[in-house]
DNA sequence: CCGATGACCATTT
DNA sequence: AAAATGGCCATCG
């Protein structure tokens, strides 16, 4: 599973993730656009997937483009990610991130690429 | 090698 | 405006 060439894709993802600052949350398709591959925003959300040993790795903090918690269920408990939310500072209303237009962090705006 | 799946996004009906 | 469908790319069986 964890072969060299997919490592390089995932490795771009993750180190996305962590440059996510605290109480901010972007989407798969700008993370996949900020790699250069926004078509390939299902791939991210792999790349997340497989981000299960990587800590360093918020995926608590990736949503989808309307801020829904989609990959909650694919966390330890699928009320993990609203809490870990919450912890950060952001606020979390039916599986929905509130104010998301605000708290949406977007890479390749952000970084300035 | 081919078919199916997936934490999505955009377009068309 | 809401709902349905396709596309897109990578991984797994």
């Amino acid at each position: 599973m964890i072969n060299k060439n997919s490592n390089d894709f995932f490795e771009q993802v993750y180190q996305v993730c962590e440059l996510i600052p605290e109480g901010r949350v972007t989407s798969y398709g700008a993370i996949a656009r900020y790699l250069g591959a926004a078509r390939s925003s299902r791939m991210v959300g792999w790349a997340m997937n497989a981000s299960h040993g990587r800590p360093e790795v918020p995926a608590h903090r990736v949503v989808n483009r309307i801020g829904m918690l989609t990959g909650k269920q694919h966390f330890d408990s699928p009320t993990a990610m609203r809490e870990r939310l919450e912890s950060e500072g952001v606020s979390v209303t039916d599986d929905q991130v509130d104010d998301f237009s605000s708290r949406f962090w977007d890479p390749n705006v952000e970084l300035q690429l």
